[in-house]
DNA sequence: GTGAAAGCGCTAACAG
DNA sequence: CTGTTAGCGCTTTCAC
């Protein structure tokens, strides 16, 4: 038996089995691990004495043996909002499957915690990271990556490298809704989303806004351009506030695309107290496809991220790269749908 | 320098430091802890040592000795619906501040998966739980704290026991409730909520629906009661179809309580495309106030469970217990607030 | 003021 | 088939 030195923990150990047992302790590590054969008798007093005395192998003693703890650590800029916990719930789901404990490390968008948490889990004690950051790391994930601990970048591309990736064709998202609503007869398209300093992902977007424009020969107009770092996903007034002074200014297009569907959200409500009806006098379009997308009032049309597959595939990934399988491929790009509800029409004769 | 068995994981340990910097180990780790006192010549040599190889403590030899990792587990339902990743937003939020580090172990609402977890992480690797159950789960809950490592029941009113709970007090909030409807003139009083089996939380909301309405003197008519086992919170299609035929059934209240608000969220959707106007016709209570009450049609008004707070509460509670601080009280209930928006209004006159 | 050495609980190599 | 033992990286006594 051990007592902490805060005399709380009292655990009982593999000597105490082997004892209880009487046999030596590399046996009982043997019957626990199956590493080698046991004779049924004595692995049933083995099992017996296990069970008697409640015993359960300290994980972080075997960690220091073998350098592995079966742990994989996950940072995420933030967890309340849906979007990020549900590609989580992807996440933990094979995490549970393969029999992985997982670490959650928060860095509220926040660079310099990014950085402090990536250096207090970066040892000997993580088997592999999983980066779902706010921004593309990318000397963060690199440094983890030279250090050879396993590293999978997710929802962020870090452009040419070595790094194992899993993202959404962003690009192509967005143009293939800009096509979407010129089949609706849109020409006028509006384009709302937050900005894109140290990310890519949000850039692609509107690449893909841009480049959806201009094939299908419609001209850019910047008055129908929303970018703004006041558009939060976890955070509604500001959105929702932004949103409207931007309509306040006048120029309105006949449609909305929008970088996440909480914009879309508030862009509705501003849209309606500004008395425009959805999607009869303006549609709009979501990004994400969340829960609420089947809650608002016209349901909302969005493009829907498979974010529970973006989870599972991403930590499939990592723990095929942990346990050495082989890899077929170490970029990942995962189709992205166009999820036709009520918040889309034909644009209005003008 | 060691080299996992997978040669992966390369990492330096204090005996390299030690031999850099030419003193013996134990003043490494004496200048790592301020242990002891160490001459600033030596100490600036070590640390010295330790930028030139990039070193960090491997947290887990040293749990290994000490018995305590700064770890916590908590034991979640769901992290992708909106209640729980905000509390657990919370949670996090202090282990960040203080300095421990999230394992998370997500039980899908299954009893044994939650048992099956616990074991697992129940060893002398975790300083401590946060039991954020799907249920009542006393036994499980018992066997962690008999073994006199700390735990903290969330969201889960364990009645008489020495277990340190955070809890709201459900039956007041939905009472209050009640009252609040009453003031609009209300009579006929709704309730959907899901079942309740194993699970306190939800039924006290439903016994102080019952004293709501004794106390203002309105009669129980299980015609206006909705209690199923369809209503999910993670789920939609279900919720609405489920509300949608209770509707049908014909006997409307004219104002709904419900015990989340995404159910609130199914019965309007509902009650629009029966025809009734939300709140003229029938007004409707939430549970919880998550973000999206701000973006329904008409705006929900609800219950605010102050998520963040009671996250914050429960951890900081647990880490008090965990360093041995002085605690003041083992039983916190944080109260609840009403949050008025648009989706009551004074009952019809009929 | 610093070093040597024991030992946390476990695995794995080596004996027998 | 099973036992003995070294050692993972660290903290902590005990010496000097």
């Amino acid at each position: 038996m051990v007592y902490s030195k805060k005399k709380r923990q009292i655990s009982v150990s593999i000597k105490d089995i082997a004892n209880e047992a009487g046999v030596a302790i590399s046996t009982v590590s043997n019957v626990i691990n199956k590493t080698r054969y046991v004779t049924p008798q004595t692995k049933e007093r083995v099992i017996e004495s296990i069970e008697k005395l409640d015993y359960r192998p300290n994980i972080i003693a075997r960690g220091l043996r073998i350098h592995s703890t079966n742990t994989v650590a996950v940072i995420v800029p933030d967890i309340s909002s849906s979007f990020f916990s549900q590609v989580l719930d992807g996440i933990e789901e094979v995490a549970r499957k393969r029999n992985y404990t997982l670490i959650l490390g928060c860095t509220s968008f926040d660079y310099n915690e990014e950085k402090r948490i990536t250096n207090i889990l970066l040892n000997s004690f993580i088997d592999g990271f999983i980066f779902f950051s706010g921004f593309d790391n990318y000397e963060l994930i690199k440094k983890i990556y030279d250090k050879n601990v396993p590293v999978i970048s997710l929802d962020k591309d870090l452009g040419d490298c070595n790094i194992p990736t899993v993202v959404i064709d962003n690009f192509a998202a967005v143009e293939s809704s800009v096509d979407y609503l010129c089949k609706f007869g849109h020409k006028k398209i509006g384009y709302i989303s937050f900005t894109y300093d140290k990310q890519t992902t949000v850039r692609k977007r509107f690449e893909g806004y841009l480049s959806g424009l201009a094939k299908n020969n419609l001209e850019y107009d910047p008055d129908f351009v929303l970018i703004s770092p006041q558009m939060r996903l976890h955070e509604t007034t500001f959105t929702y506030e932004t949103v409207k002074n931007f309509l306040k200014k006048g120029k309105i297009p006949t449609a909305f695309l929008t970088v996440a569907d909480v914009f879309a959200f508030g862009l509705i409500r501003a849209l309606k107290d500004e008395g425009f009806n959805v999607p009869k006098d303006v549609s709009v379009m979501g990004f994400d496809n969340i829960l609420f997308c089947q809650f608002t009032d016209p349901l909302l049309t969005t493009v829907k991220q498979p974010k529970n597959l973006m989870g599972n595939i991403a930590m499939n990934l990592l723990l095929d790269i942990i346990e050495g399988k082989e890899i077929s491929s170490k970029k990942i790009i995962i189709p992205t749908t166009i999820i036709e509800r009520k918040s889309v029409a034909f644009a209005k004769k003008q």
